[in-house]
DNA sequence: ATATAGAACGAACGGTCGTGCTATTTATGC
DNA sequence: GCATAAATAGCACGACCGTTCGTTCTATAT
């Protein structure tokens, strides 16, 4: 008996924890989650909450990284199913657009990207190297899509990128703002206009 | 003697203690504003700073308007003295490029959007009036230029809104985590190929 | 000179914040 | 079943929060 929980145990309270976190963050961002307010979300003592993290930072650092987690799962991961090149980039930007249908109430990684632009520190650097490395993967894919001949020759990658990142700002705006399906539409009509463009 | 100093003077501590609440806010955003740092910041008791508003949600109310009044004044009041059509939405747009420029380090309005797009209350009626207003404004000196024949005929008005303010949105969000210079470029470069798209 | 109104101050309120420390409970390995 | 270690609770701390209240100071008006 007694299979093994032990190896588990702190860690699935710990995902629990990040699991109402998480949600919380999506709301009040992560300058805007206490220890508090999450520990009475989850059901436990606010020291039990804080001893699986250590200190508030840790806490948002952790949450900022579930977030990460789950976009790449939600985003990429299922992308890369699809055969390099256009057919790939087209199903990034199609999963980024229902995790943005998803997301409407809240994103913790644009939120977060807009709470810590301006200062320094640990959740700062956090934040560059998330969205670093997104950009780098989005950038990948759209290489690749160059070197396939399915975009033109002459693209510039990481212009593309840029623009492509810009359409998701645009369609996180609108549609917390004024609803997500006007929003949805001139995206969509957007990134029509943007493929005519690169496109061979 | 004794000329009328009184009059204003509510008034000019008024602007004072905003000047430094909107300086305090482009950094910390509206939710992170506190009424304690602002009155050591202005040199004033809490409860002097207090008195100016009555509560908490009226000051960062009169912040976003701070925020909305100097926005107009530096990107629209400007651009009207350009004549209308092309001319003027092209000033638009250079004037908003160089207020990107001044808030690389945070902007009161866009922080403000992430922060309340998820929540209700009267500072997420307050950002949705302003956004909307702003969205109009800049929709008028489209719907001009097309009046004109300085865009196509059948140009979608708020799709090329929409276009706009997500470019201005990749300028803010890439200007504040990766640096102005590299996100500036790649702005004017998606704009010059915004307008081959529309111009006829 | 005196009365009056306005502006700012200082102290205090009840709460919540993040963070330590010490118990107590719970789950594990023998 | 028991010893042991891990996980959680409880409590207290100093700091800051928004807000209220009564007081003080200053400048105008009479």
């Amino acid at each position: 008996m007694t299979i093994a929980t032990h190896p588990g145990k702190r860690a699935a309270t710990r995902d629990t924890i990040l699991d109402h976190a998480y949600a919380l963050a999506r709301r009040d961002g992560l300058e805007g989650l206490s220890i508090g307010n999450l520990a009475s979300d989850v059901g436990m003592s606010k020291s039990g909450v804080f001893a699986h993290f250590g200190s508030r930072e840790d806490l948002q650092l952790a949450v900022l990284d579930t977030g990460r987690q789950r976009f790449m799962t939600r985003v990429l991961l299922p992308a890369l199913k699809q055969p390099r090149g256009l057919p790939r980039l087209c199903a990034i930007v199609a999963n980024w657009f229902e995790w943005g249908r998803e997301h409407q109430s809240g994103c913790v990684l644009l939120s977060a990207a807009s709470e810590y632009d301006g200062r320094d520190g640990a959740l700062h650097d956090g934040v560059v190297r998330q969205q670093a490395g997104w950009r780098d993967e989005l950038q990948k894919a759209i290489a690749q899509a160059v070197e396939l001949g399915h975009l033109r020759r002459d693209t510039d990658v990481a212009q593309l990128a840029f623009e492509i990142y810009a359409l998701m700002l645009g369609l996180h705006h609108d549609a917390g703002l004024f609803g997500f399906d006007e929003a949805g539409r001139r995206t969509r009509a957007a990134f029509e206009r943007l493929w005519r463009s690169w496109q061979t």
